[in-house]
DNA sequence: CACGAGTTTGGATCGGCGTTCCAATCATGC
DNA sequence: GCATGATTGGAACGCCGATCCAAACTCGTG
């Protein structure tokens, strides 16, 4: 009843069509009976070759972010390399949704471990004293993968909702402006930085915040 | 076929019913019928009060954060209160992980403006500059929901595979120090922490941090 | 007190999902 | 050429969220 197949199917094949489908239609597209569909084949090959869905989420997002540690080469000074690298997991996440839900789901991936090597490399050539140095490090991966996380989280609202980002952040914006200021001082004055905020700039404001935390360790 | 119950199913009891069933069993076991078992009656009822799913998760993840914010008061100096507001939920979401979980899926929830009043209005004490203000609230304000949200998948990861946290961290602190040090010698060096950290300290070091570099913009 | 309109309830049912299982087919060593 | 194990495709299972509807209740109105 199975002819094997001109084209080898093997894992990386699969993981491969499980990332387009998410990469087009999030993560609620991402059935096994869409995998099927589109790689021709049935349950049993899959499963063959991989365990269950965790499994395909997780070697999938292994893959994207393995490929930004491969692309973010962080060369010159380390402040400046910091920034890239985490830029280039904020830029990947934000451009794969899903990865960023992943990660939230499921820490501890092998992945994470070049990613924590990175920024570990660049913190102690920042000179961090060594009783900081784990502290400081995973604080730093906590808020690039927290941020991105939510900012993922954001994507994927607007995708479903289909509204346009500054259409969504208008109307956020005049609920908050709405506010009571007796009862909301701070929030009802931040509703016009809301409204005009660049969510990638207040990301970098934000690792800015930590470096600056951080120069403060020094000596 | 249905009699009105002599107590009242409204959608309080249902929220406070769903609640209930995600401390006991984690995501997984709320279903709706575990919920109609539980209040002992039927899908409609159910739907009759609540939209649909994530409305009911959304629901109870507003109820528990309202109640950390509620319990939470945050008086005295702003940078021991900022320690305390952050603190207090990440115990609430290390108590409850499913919330960690729903907070990453959907933010821009209600109950978030409570947490983005109360930690502005802390920076505000602490003379923060009006330009600086609204990023740095963004950035803690991030920091403490995604590493809040990491910890929370840990726990649900422990949860789930029955092992206990100290084993846990051995196995991977194991994995970790048997990496080759000169390809990994940031992580290579730090699996004697990661086996000895604590989750708390280290998240608040992580809030000190940012508290510092906070600092430097003063003035 | 009667009664109809609107609200609340419980459960049958639907389509879709992840997963299991198995018969059929292919590649390879003997 | 034949046995053996790897690989393939698809039928079937149990569970899920969600829909739908008829039955039972509440209450204002006359």
């Amino acid at each position: 009843m199975a002819k094997r197949r001109a084209d080898g199917l093997s894992k990386e094949v699969i993981v491969q069509a499980a990332a387009a489908i998410l990469d087009d239609g999030g993560e609620a597209a991402l059935t096994f009976r869409a995998l099927t569909a589109r790689l021709s084949t049935g349950y049993g090959a899959i499963y063959h070759h991989v365990a269950n869905k965790s499994d395909l989420l997780a070697a999938a997002t292994d893959a994207v972010i393995a490929r930004v540690m491969g692309d973010a080469v962080a060369e010159g000074e380390p402040r400046e390399a910091l920034r890239t690298v985490s830029l280039g997991l904020f830029d990947a996440i934000d451009a794969h949704p899903w990865v960023g839900a992943q990660l939230s789901r499921e820490p501890w991936r092998p992945a994470l471990l070049e990613v924590y090597e990175r920024i570990g490399g660049l913190l102690v050539a920042l000179e961090v004293p060594e009783r900081a140095l784990f502290d400081a490090a995973g604080a730093l991966v906590n808020y690039v993968l927290g941020v991105a996380g939510q900012n993922a989280a954001n994507a994927r609202l607007l995708a479903a909702g289909q509204g346009d980002r500054s259409a969504f952040l208008a109307t956020v914006s005049a609920k908050w402006a709405s506010l009571d200021p007796g009862e909301y001082p701070f929030v009802h004055r931040a509703a016009t930085q809301l409204r005009e905020h660049d969510d990638r700039e207040q990301f970098l404001a934000g690792v800015d915040l930590f470096l600056a935390g951080i120069a403060t360790l020094r000596g």
